[in-house]
DNA sequence: CCCTGCCTTGCACACGTGCGCAGCGGCGAC
DNA sequence: GTCGCCGCTGCGCACGTGTGCAAGGCAGGG
């Protein structure tokens, strides 16, 4: 309704109707500057009354943006959904300014998505898929800007990595499924070679061979409920169907699960158990109560903010966190 | 690796490297600019050396930042992470830089976020939750600021507001437990008063109550899986039990679906018709095959662009968008 | 040879802010 | 009364960019 110009308000401006100089203003909305009382609230009032708010833009010209880019892909995915959610709030919590740049797996989205980040002189990128390549993460550091890497590949050198212990998970769901005396094993895996997937995948196996235990491998398209339904009329369809499967991603094994029991008539955990892992929200729903591994996300978000107030630290080793088995009733209890 | 000194690289390096000016570098990364194409070529082989990224902040203190604000709450929900998805998508597409905000739904957090978008001269705040004080958007609107809000209360003036019609959904899911011959009608509702939410069940009661069948309204906590168990659990647990269910969430439907047919061993759709709104991925899964209303998110996001490209629209009316029926096998067919 | 018009280029200003520096006024101590 | 100190204030520069303006170079036509 008011007839002013459609235009942001000046520190200017305000200055003018409260009657003293433009860095008075500055002063007034900067921690610990010098400013007498009684002009601060002079300039509070004007400011209050013009709708005044530091243009964060130009103060970013001479300190810090206070930005921090996430660069996501598959944001639908409930694994995702949380992790961006924790990140954001903690993030947030400290007082950073969260760009979201919603990309593709392949190379060259993410590379895309990382020149934005320079562009718009973030702080740090914290990069939750895709892998960007070696050379552009080089011109980030050599710009100042911090890169955090999470469930990527380990091979890339100066930026900051961090993630869960795969191989560990990987081993232990072998471990699990033997205990609860499984005979014939299979894993479900992706063909989209995502580092964590990989590794997931491989320390089970290796686990199996490793006590003379045969794995059949079925590898199908990204993490997904559809894709995990294919992988078991895939398993069920031929002679020797496992009773004991680990999918590299609860998607995978709650798809898994319905066309077992729906498809193939298969009781869980009787005739077939089945471990998971990330422990989104629907592993614990009634309909599929899915022993699983649970992400620590809260942990992964505390590295990451720790990881920004210390910028020093950048270069050391990558940060391995431990999963948490969650035991629900998708899998036999061992027997003792 | 490099021992460059740790800062952006500036247009004013690029310049005293190619031996021109800083406007034939600014120039030159400029569309429509009259350069020469051999002082571009020598600036775009310094700015390639250097690793320059022209600094859009410092470029949107002339003209439009190009950032959009998306103001969002409980972004795990599968709905809500769609919808920022879709969102993210569009914007991008149309050159937007998307800024996250994660907030609660109350009135004091929106109102905090929304102050940040005006501190980083956003072009455009998006709201997906929560309701900011309309005193606020009044300040955001005086500073050229657009402010969008989606599924919000329609209310507030100024702001462009649109969203699915809620009560057109209502009513037709009364329609469709009726068709599907359910005696015994009830309503799954929120306490939260979220706008959306009250429009279906206002409109769903009212449907019935046009045409004289009573309704059992349950309300229970905020939209998720665990709320929609607990409302099965207090609909079931007296006499006079409903077969015919109408969960104005998805989450709420899932989670009242596996109550209902765990603790109370009832068929669906045989004894008991179950329809949500959303159409959430889960909602497809085999274990629930619900019947639902979609959210036509990419018509929504459309519209946000459009919104955004021709920012004089904006005070015009509130625009509504159908949701789309889903046919699925929680409910019985018809009787024709 | 001169004039005109076009393409290119450098200068300088503007955008909005934080802060160093100097100045100013008040106040207490000698 | 004078000196020194301290709190506050305004000036002006810096941050990095886009662009209007004028000037210069060059080609083409008369």
């Amino acid at each position: 309704m008011s007839d002013r110009p459609k235009t942001f308000v000046t520190a200017q401006m305000v200055a003018e109707r409260a009657g003293v100089s433009r860095s008075a203003v500055s002063r007034t909305f900067t921690n610990g500057a010098s400013v007498s009382e009684a002009t601060r609230r002079k300039v509070l009032e004007a400011a209050g009354a013009l709708g005044y708010h530091v243009n964060h833009l130009a103060r970013g010209l001479r300190e810090n943006s206070n930005i921090v880019c996430l660069v996501v892909a598959n944001l639908t995915t409930p694994i995702r959904a949380r992790l961006v959610d924790v990140l954001t709030r903690r993030l947030q919590a400290v007082g950073k300014i969260i760009m979201i740049i919603n990309t593709e797996t392949d190379e060259q989205s993410a590379a895309l998505a990382l020149r934005q980040t320079l562009n718009y002189r973030a702080d740090a990128t914290v990069v939750l898929s895709g892998t960007p390549p070696a050379s552009l993460i080089e011109t980030c550091l050599a710009n100042g800007q911090q890169v955090i890497l999470i469930n990527r590949d380990e091979r890339l050198v100066g930026s900051s990595n961090l993630g869960v212990d795969n191989a560990m998970a990987g081993a232990e769901a072998f471990f699990l499924l033997q205990r609860a005396g499984c005979q014939r094993l299979a894993v479900v895996a992706s063909d989209a070679r995502t580092a964590s997937l990989v590794e997931r995948q491989r320390a089970f196996v290796a686990a199996a061979t490793a006590a003379g235990v045969p794995v059949t491998t079925t590898e199908v398209g990204p993490s997904s409920y559809s894709e995990g339904q294919i992988a078991a009329r895939r398993l069920f369809g031929r002679s020797q169907a496992p009773d004991g499967v680990f999918c590299v991603t609860d998607l995978f094994a709650l798809g898994f699960m319905d066309t077992a029991r729906q498809e193939f008539a298969l009781r869980i955990p009787q005739d077939l158990c089945v471990i998971g892992f990330d422990d989104i929200e629907q592993a614990g729903w009634a309909s599929y109560d899915l022993t699983t591994f649970s992400q620590p996300l809260d942990r992964i978000a505390d590295e990451v903010v720790e990881l920004l107030q210390e910028p020093d630290q950048a270069d050391s080793a990558r940060r391995v966190i431990e999963p948490m088995p969650v035991w629900r009733r998708s899998v036999r209890p061992g027997a003792h």
